[in-house]
DNA sequence: TTGTACGCGTTATCAT
DNA sequence: ATGATAACGCGTACAA
């Protein structure tokens, strides 16, 4: 606990002259640069996070967000929580501004960012994995821009931190859960968001691995859904007519309410399917035993942890203790998706 | 973003006036109480957090921390993100005294109390579920110490807050669970620590609630273990070779590396066993595939959060926005056990 | 009853 | 190059 004006004292001289060393804002003389940096590291000095974020007020430090949520239930809890501790942030002197968009159209997200961009110390953003998105980011990012991806990151994007799932466990798990929950001899489809996604080809790659060991396993092949309902249902309804033998499907994205209303449709009841994400139309779909288990990726932990690093580095000057904040794949049936437990954020 | 400053000049009076209204300290007349309550009101007047930290540090807020942690395994995670979580704090001032004890004796436990209590303004405690504890608790949450219940719970103390598991829903969990993942017709026991520790009896109620249920359940009746390995053992290796027919085997609460050895001994390989907690021992009998699911009760979370909670109030004023934070109570399988993912709290 | 002034730790600015 | 000072928001002791 010691402060700046200890180490001033102990040091005969000013709190200005240790600010200024401390803050490597130079105008020091080198001797007494070195007396101060040796005192604060001998007494183990840490700033007082509140005086920080009480100055840091007059900053006015401003995080934008950009997600492409729209029609996309999962990012509905991101958002609860994200908000909630913007809400708390913002009685430090926080202030955020809020862009959505549907689907992943390049251009669209591109023109988001420009217009955010004047605005921004910080930018939480769930990124399209398109090079105009590549060179831009990277371009604010040298430019100081604190940037932030969720759920998904980019690999040749220099951001600061992501905070997301781990894809390759999530789909281990789901292999593994099936060969436990499933038929002795599986007969199993997949159904991928698109195979341009990075995590979904992730996960299924985690899922096959683990089924490959499996001794008795059919793979019928993934088709794409583009993260649409409609098309899942379609995929669905085609795949159960050609491959009657089908009696397992895994959804690696969106589209298991599709999915599952396309197994209903069919009137087929021995069907074993594993879904990402315990959103209401997985859970009504747990209720009519149509969806067995869900994989639950922590939405709002991951709503919470990515605006808590952009509060942490602007207003109390902290970066990221890890470059990535890999979320844990959690198994959830009926019975521990909903109800009863109080929300934890 | 409104301050005491502001209110005070748009209602013409001085900041110790506004002061003195908001914290209740009278000696304010009526009229002008109302008006700035009534400005305060419709500025929404949130008090901001920085300043408050910074002037709570003279006060020197010390939270004591009581355990009954020696030898169980799991409170090792609690303790990790508890002090994780006092290691930031104590940059605002807060200090933490820790105190652990093994086992749960009353009169231990008692002294460690009366030790604490006139050094703390907050308490942490896993707490003995005794008459003398209720006594104790309720008269020092009388005289204004603020308390906190981790992992297990008593009614009859006025505590402030509690966190930890939801036992009726860990138990209702693992009773779907076990229906997916063990044999068509089940024989079943249950190994619990104590009829005495109430989390354990709602584990087990909820356990056989969704069991009764079940086509081709047969309950063989659930042992005590006093959370001992040893005794776990003991009771696995009796009731394997008194009831040959157990199929599959309920841990509840500690025990379950005691009881997974038994079947080992026992050469038992068809037996499914569903445990609580991820922690080490359980995980090798996982690999070894003794144990099939195990399920998971945030221990991070739990000791994060409830330092939290005493941080909030203690440094922040703010009070629980809930009495009973409830832990989600997760499945966990070798797969998504351990490993991959980073931890976050 | 009300206002003033100081301290908390940090930072920015101005004067030397 | 260095020191002094004001400001941030809140709590409180003390003076009026």
């Amino acid at each position: 606990m010691v402060t700046i004006k200890q180490i001033a004292e102990l040091c005969g001289v000013s709190r200005g002259t240790v600010d200024r060393v401390l803050n490597h804002r130079g105008n020091v003389k080198p001797d007494k640069e070195k007396l101060i940096l040796d005192m604060a590291k001998k007494l183990n000095y840490q700033p007082n996070p509140a005086g920080k974020a009480l100055t840091a007020r007059r900053k006015h430090p401003v995080v934008g967000v950009l997600i492409a949520s729209e029609g996309v239930r999962f990012f509905d809890d991101v958002l609860v929580s994200m908000r909630k501790a913007a809400r708390q942030y913002e009685a430090y002197g926080l202030k955020v501004i809020w862009r959505s968009m549907r689907g992943f159209d390049t251009k669209e997200q591109c023109a988001l960012i420009d217009e955010l961009r004047p605005q921004i110390d910080a930018l939480i953003i769930n990124p399209v994995n398109a090079p105009a998105i590549v060179k831009k980011l990277n371009k604010l990012i040298d430019e100081g821009l604190f940037v932030v991806t969720v759920n998904n990151d980019i690999e040749s994007v220099h951001r600061h931190c992501y905070v997301g799932s781990d894809y390759m466990n999530g789909g281990r798990t789901a292999g593994a859960l099936l060969s436990m929950i499933g038929p002795k001899s599986l007969s199993t489809a997949v159904l991928l968001g698109s195979h341009a996604m990075l995590g979904h080809r992730q996960r299924l790659e985690g899922f096959l691995s683990v089924l490959r060991n499996h001794p008795d396993f059919h793979y019928l092949g993934a088709q794409e859904t583009e993260d649409d309902d409609m098309v899942a249902y379609e995929c669905t309804r085609t795949l159960l007519s050609e491959h009657p033998e089908t009696n397992s499907i895994f959804v690696i994205s969106a589209g298991a309410y599709g999915a599952a209303r396309a197994v209903l449709a069919s009137n087929r009841t021995d069907i074993t399917m594993i879904v990402f994400d315990t959103i209401p139309s997985t859970i009504e779909m747990m209720r009519r035993r149509v969806i067995q288990a869900a994989l639950y990726q922590h939405p709002h932990q991951q709503g919470r942890k990515s605006m808590q690093v952009a509060f942490d580095y602007l207003v109390n000057g902290i970066p990221p203790e890890r470059s990535r904040y890999l979320m844990h794949n959690e198994i959830r049936i009926l019975e521990n998706a909903v109800g009863g437990t109080a929300k934890i954020d």
